[in-house]
DNA sequence: CCTACCGATCGGTAGG
DNA sequence: CCTACCGATCGGTAGG
């Protein structure tokens, strides 16, 4: 009892430190802290690139020293796996929606723009990186990230040739119908936070018919 | 003289770096070494990012130490600011010169579809960087290069808004039809090293399908 | 063109 | 959660 009073009164930090372990080993409290710091990542990689952010940087932003953020997360590299490959799930769950879903390939076509601008809306940092930051990627994430974006592309693809087959769309070349929706989609992101005067369903509508309207017969 | 032969017998290293002196003071051999330093700094740039691309990379691809790119260039970021400039420099002049010219709006988003394929096909790499490396420029090129980005964005928007007025295109919201052509035509590059079975020409009746034809009337 | 080297900063660990 | 610290690497310079 005494050696633990002494104990106490000569390394008032190592007491801050049981205290701090006792509050963070409530689950919910950790999970909270590591979105925090996924989330500030993903707007300082969106800033500044990733191999541009230092973990000091992202410390700070998060208000705490760059050693304390390994209790939260194991490594630069895991922060951005998480983030990409988060994103690329919610890509790949919705196409396997839309694959699902009995409509025309023209409506699969409407529901995907649906899929980019609902994802883009409520995760743009995230999205940001998408288009060139997954080159970071090292070993199993970056294999999984790149199978599941050329999967999703073969995905859109079949759907865009399915809508020429049933005679809905014109005879465009697919590659370039498709290269021209997903690139479009895929920097929605960007154009998206200097535009606030569309509501969700009118940007939908103006996108299909711009993308889309093009590779249809004329009525 | 005697003294001479005593130094170049002492120091033959420092005799080697007289030759080099004089073999690079003609002024073409330096041009030349110059271009492969950025066009490979172009490539490198692409494939790692700017930040994570360091000068130690850079030098062990064009065969030198580290040290003795800066008898060529001043920094690493004048590296991107030249090519990103350069860059910059194709896409104005081309605009200007199709702003210039005196056809329909419809025939002046044709020229620049063109453009953009054009420039894209002959400096990918340089292009690369042009939707995402920008930001790690600093001072006054990053003013200069967002000032005609921004400039050339408005000229393109008039050209629209131009086409819709004089009834040629379909009263569509002009920020989203030309959002949707400049992010295409800006990933290019990207995608054209995929597909080679297209001529020139035909790339740009195919662009010009995709990407116009929804914003005409229906004939 | 090189060798030798600089101060700054990087991602990450030990340990309390 | 922090302080203290590690080896590695960064962009760039001096000087011949």
């Amino acid at each position: 009892m005494l050696c633990l009073e002494v104990r106490f009164n000569t390394y008032p930090r190592f007491v801050e430190f049981l205290i701090y372990l006792a509050l963070t080993s409530l689950p919910n409290m950790k999970k909270t802290k590591r979105q925090v710091i996924l989330d500030t990542a993903a707007k300082l990689f969106r800033k500044k690139g990733f191999a541009a952010t230092s973990m000091r940087d992202l410390a700070k932003a998060v208000g705490m020293e760059a050693a304390s953020l390994y209790n939260h997360i194991k490594s630069k590299q895991e922060i951005l796996s998480a983030l990409l490959l988060g994103a690329a799930q919610q890509y790949t769950d919705g196409m396997n929606n839309v694959k699902e879903s009995a409509v025309t390939p023209l409506e699969k076509m409407d529901q995907l723009i649906a899929l980019h601008i609902s994802i883009a809306i409520q995760h743009p940092n995230t999205i940001s990186l998408m288009t060139q930051e997954w080159v970071h990627l090292e070993g199993e994430p970056y294999d999984s990230f790149s199978s599941q974006r050329k999967a999703y592309e073969n995905d859109f693809r079949e759907i865009i040739i399915a809508g020429i087959e049933a005679g809905q769309l014109k005879k465009v070349n697919p590659d370039i119908a498709l290269f021209s929706i997903l690139s479009t989609m895929r920097w929605f992101y960007a154009w998206y936070s200097k535009k606030d005067g569309l509501s969700l369903k009118e940007l939908e509508k103006e996108f299909s018919e711009v993308l889309i309207g093009g590779l249809k017969h004329k009525a």
